[in-house]
RNA sequence: GCGAAAGUGGCGGAAUUGGCAGACGCGCUGGACUUAGGAUCCAGUCCCGCAAGGGGUGGGGGUUCAACUCCCCCCUUUCGCACCA
């Protein structure tokens, strides 16, 4: 031997840290733990491309770094299998998901494997697996049991005062006019609070996959997978009380090591707003002031009542300059407010409405619709009667799903009043450099005076703050108050009246949970039925005894496009009786994230029959540390499992308020498709790479190559099994980092990866005799040389600056440090051992199955994988003479030699004695002379 | 449209607090060793220029002795959201 044989050697080491079980965690209170997590995969039928190790070699090499500091790290892996493609796959050939997923499975643990990760396999698992289904549903049930106050005041891990919290359902108060109508009805109330809950609501339904979606998994109209045609549907759902959490979801993200943009896209898909709520009267003309007198006494009521029209709006202060309202197509008054004359007109529009995709509504956009309902409102706070149109441009699954138009002052209701002709008024003064850009755009001598009046034929609404206009009745003015003032002013008037009274929205729904699918968890609830065999909306948990509720085994699992869901079909399993009564099983799953949404607290625990995880363990353990992934899941699988992790923390089952400390996103890996000159691509086997072009192998044209995203349409895939083959897993590994920093954006270049095969290789023959058939020193290294001065400091300015690197993950930079170590220590005719052995144990953690060769060449018998990290003197760093640049007017001109512990008249004495120096200087006068001590010398001259 | 991030050689990318721009690698050029080189080793490689010198971190301005780094304006790219009242 032995030449560098990485497959040789990775192979074996492989089969060593297994059968040694090196990488197992244990609890130990005597160390510290470091929770090390990478986002576990989906097992897809294709496999692992070279992007997904990316995030995996990241983890590694820091747990392998943390070991080596004396750090208890728990590090693990297991595949996130539920979902819709393994199903897709199963129907298209016939084959059941759990023979496809167990297969997809074993290709992924092969190929994770094959790549060295110190995972403790110990924990592996697969959200598929009963004994972890189980637990979901047990989760889901906790859920059930669980109801949120959003008066409890408590005070959090970290001294905080906080409010709002889940309780459970049992302390739910049952007011007594409920408990009075019996114990159905105290049922139905507690279904109603609890946060897993039915509902009848507009739901996104795909019939190319032949289920609901979640919004998170409907872009712009169309499915995430597959891309297909969403449409809204009014279906009666398995819904999560997500909105519940909004406030804390948002107010914690402060606490996180995690990235701004992350935060960012969180909070702004919670979308919290805050403004008021008002009512208007819609009854008869003549009603109005005793409607008011009535609410004076009353106050504002929690639901609106027959005659009254509920908006909310953030802009409270606008609200003299309400014209007309608009309902969404759907609200409920929209039959109460349309005059006769205008019923056919309505209905019309109300149908073409909801026959609308969502993709084709999404589309129209920008171009406004609606229809005049013959309605008319009476505005609180003047007692202008204004006309209720319908238009589709308001939803009716956010605020209360009508607003009051402000055609002044907001951009979508101005498009609407020049559409329709229907009248502006201004009541907020825009500043004069707005008026001034307004009047460029077409306005003429625009200005705070004429605006009132020129408002209806400006393109722009002005939507920002400003002092108040044309806003005053009896009681209260808002004229010249700025906008910040008024809001609370007149929403505290209406508050007086019985009016309105402060609100705050989210942008965020709760949750969409069931599915129609089969491969999914089954939601664990019986349906209970009427003497004549009908469910009759009541409805109770499934034991948790008699958890996991598993798939029922069916030949046919494809989607019946009805909402029962395939699981309808196997009418054995889904006829339960439960003390006597009959029931009906659930026939819905739970969506593909339910799995992933408490992975990571399972792993602490992982084979524990009699409860999820040891409450001891959780607290060892958890948060967790470090988790990578990639940026796709920031408000998916993110904001799900800290909601999961919020309700598991106020039921007292974990210990900590958020799952994940610090998160990073790996940025994705691209690659370099070529084209011929006709655009066709050319798939990599037939390329050639001469003179650092691409030319195709069969006809020799040269092609153009462009950086995209991997995907199969583009055939620039490339399998992580591709570079392993080639150039082994330690080569592979080194180049995912070394291609730059974790974060970005990168393409893979296979010459880029020759690069670090020829460092590795270097790196080996630096220590390691290639001609000698045993695993022998090369001869240069010497066991008993003493480093000299250079040696120590190249050796321990790389200790630094590694050291450094690996805390902060920039192993992209290590890398390199690694290579200028080689670089010097292989132009030396000596190697001292010590040196090596530092240069070794610095490479371990990126890449450790040639450094555990190397390791055992330098005469160690054990594995060093917990050896300690070498440690950095700063005394050989130091270096008593520095070369340091002198600049003439900013620009270098020379360098001068002098004492490190120079002073800066030494520095200055020494710059301008320095003979180029002073050729610079000729004919000039020195007017400043800046030294920086061992930085850097500036002669100001002129 | 709104929000965020980023623009540095032929390419991927380096540059603690403002202090020598281009570390390291790829590619390329020349050389050595070789039957051979897609192995290895040595040297060179930001641009213009024979050189002296000049220019240079998307563009324009500013602060400073000194700006990739800080401030203002603009351009481009990527990502996220997108009728959320």
């Amino acid at each position: 031997m032995p030449a560098y044989d990485p497959h040789e050697i990775e192979s074996r080491w492989q089969r060593y840290w297994e059968e040694n079980r090196t990488f197992r965690a244990t609890e130990d209170s005597a160390k510290p733990k470091i929770y090390v997590l990478d986002m576990f995969p989906y097992p897809s039928g294709e496999g692992l491309h070279v992007g997904h190790p990316e995030g995996y070699s990241a983890t590694d090499m820091y747990c392998r770094y943390q070991r080596m500091r004396g750090r208890n790290v728990l590090h693990p892996m297991g595949y996130d299998a539920f979902g819709l493609p393994a199903e897709q796959y199963a129907i298209e050939t016939g084959t059941h998901p759990a023979v496809t997923t167990e297969k997809n499975i074993s290709n992924i643990r092969r190929q994770i494997k094959q790549l060295g990760f110190s995972y403790d396999w110990d924990r592996e698992f697969s959200t598929t697996d009963a004994e972890y289904v189980r637990w979901t549903q047990w989760i889901f049930l906790l859920l059930f049991d669980t109801w949120f106050d959003p008066d409890c005041e408590w005070t959090d891990p970290a001294g905080r005062r906080r409010r709002g919290k889940g309780r459970p359902i049992a302390e739910l108060p049952i007011p007594a006019p409920v408990a009075a109508r019996g114990e159905d009805e105290v049922r139905r109330y507690r279904d109603s609070f609890r946060l897993a809950y039915q509902a009848e609501s507009p739901v996104n339904w795909c019939s190319a996959l032949g289920t609901v979606l979640a919004d998170e998994e409907v872009i712009n109209g169309r499915s995430e997978r597959g891309n297909h045609p969403v449409e809204r549907v009014l279906l009666r759902q398995w819904n999560l009380r997500i909105t519940a959490y909004a406030d804390r979801l948002v107010e914690d993200l402060e606490t996180l090591d995690w990235p701004a943009a992350i935060k960012e896209m969180q909070k702004n898909w919670v979308g919290r707003s805050e403004g008021a709520e008002v009512d208007f009267h819609i009854g008869a003309e003549d009603d109005f002031d005793r409607w008011r007198r009535s609410r004076a006494r009353s106050g504002f009521p929690e639901a609106p009542g027959p005659d009254t029209l509920r908006v909310y709006t953030t802009r409270p202060d606008t609200l003299f300059g309400a014209t007309y309202m608009v309902l969404a197509p759907e609200h409920p008054l929209v039959d109460r407010v349309t005059a006769e004359e205008r019923r056919a007109e309505i209905a019309e529009y109300r149908a073409r409405t909801a026959a609308m995709s969502e993709e084709d509504r999404v589309a129209g956009r920008g171009e406004k619709t609606g229809v005049f309902t013959g309605g008319y409102a009476t505005n609180p706070v003047n007692g202008n009667r204004i006309p209720v149109w319908i238009a589709d441009y308001v939803l009716s699954s956010y605020g209360t799903g009508a607003i009051m138009a402000v055609p002044a002052h907001d951009q979508r209701d101005l498009e609407f009043a020049r559409r329709f002709g229907l009248p502006v008024r201004a009541v907020v003064t825009p500043p004069a450099d707005w008026l001034k850009l307004a009047q460029g755009k077409g306005g003429a001598a625009l200005t705070a005076d004429t605006y009132p009046e020129r408002v209806g034929e400006l393109p722009e609404a002005y939507a920002g703050e400003g002092p108040g206009m044309q806003s005053a009745n009896d009681e209260i003015s808002l004229d010249g108050v700025p906008t910040a003032e008024a809001k609370p002013a007149i929403t505290a008037w209406l508050a007086r009246g019985g009016l309105g009274r402060a609100a705050a929205k989210t942008r965020l729904r709760d949750w969409l949970f069931s599915r129609q699918r089969y491969w999914g968890e089954p939601i664990p609830i019986l349906h209970e039925l009427d003497s004549a065999g009908n469910p009759n909306g009541l409805i109770r948990a499934v034991g948790l005894e008699e958890l996991p509720v598993l798939l029922p085994e069916m030949e046919d699992f494809k989607p019946t496009g009805k909402p029962g869901g395939p699981l309808e079909k196997a009418v054995a399993w889904i006829r339960v009786t439960r003390d006597g009564k009959e029931y009906l099983r659930e026939t819905n799953t739970m969506p593909q994230w339910a799995g992933s949404c408490w992975y990571y607290l399972r792993f602490c625990d992982p084979r524990n029959s009699e409860r999820p995880w040891d409450p001891e363990k959780e607290r060892y353990w958890m948060p967790v540390d470090l988790y990578v992934g990639g940026a796709e899941h920031a408000v998916l699988h993110l904001l799900y499992s800290r909601f999961w992790h919020k309700v598991l923390f106020d039921r007292g089952h974990v210990s900590t308020m958020e799952p994940f400390k610090k998160l990073v996103n790996q940025g994705m890996i691209l690659s370099v498709t070529y084209r011929n000159s006709e655009g066709r691509i050319v798939p990599y086997r037939q390329i050639r790479f001469e003179e650092g072009k691409a030319f195709d192998a069969e006809t020799g044209a040269e092609l153009t190559g462009e950086t995209e995203k991997m995907s199969k349409s583009r055939g620039n895939v490339i399998p992580v099994d591709v570079p392993i083959q080639r150039y082994g897993s330690d080569t592979t590994r080194l180049y995912e980092m070394f291609m730059g920093p974790l974060e970005s954006t990168k393409p893979w270049s296979m010459q880029g990866v020759e690069g670090v095969s020829r460092f590795l290789n270097r790196s080996w023959r630096m220590i390691v005799d290639e001609e000698s058939d045993a695993l022998r020193l090369n001869e240069r290294v010497r066991p008993g040389a003493a480093p000299d001065r250079e040696e120590l400091r190249v050796l321990h300015k790389t200790i630094q600056a590694v050291t450094q690197d690996m805390e902060s993950l920039s192993f992209n930079t290590a890398i390199s440090r690694l290579m200028e170590f080689v670089n010097f220590f292989t132009g030396r005719k000596e190697r001292p051992l010590e040196c090596m052995e530092s240069f070794v144990l610095m490479l371990a953690p990126m890449a450790p199955h040639i450094a555990e060769e190397m390791w055992r060449a330098l005469g160690h018998e054990q594995s060093l994988a917990y050896a300690p990290w070498p440690s950095f003197e700063p005394k050989y760093t130091e270096e008593s003479v520095v070369d340091v640049p002198v600049q003439v007017n900013g620009k270098v001109r020379g360098r001068i030699q002098v004492d490190a512990q120079a002073t800066r008249e030494q520095m200055e004495q020494a710059a301008l004695g320095d003979p180029r120096i002073r050729k610079h200087l000729e004919g000039t006068t020195v007017r400043k002379v800046i030294a920086i001590p061992g930085k850097l010398v500036n002669i100001v001259a002129g």
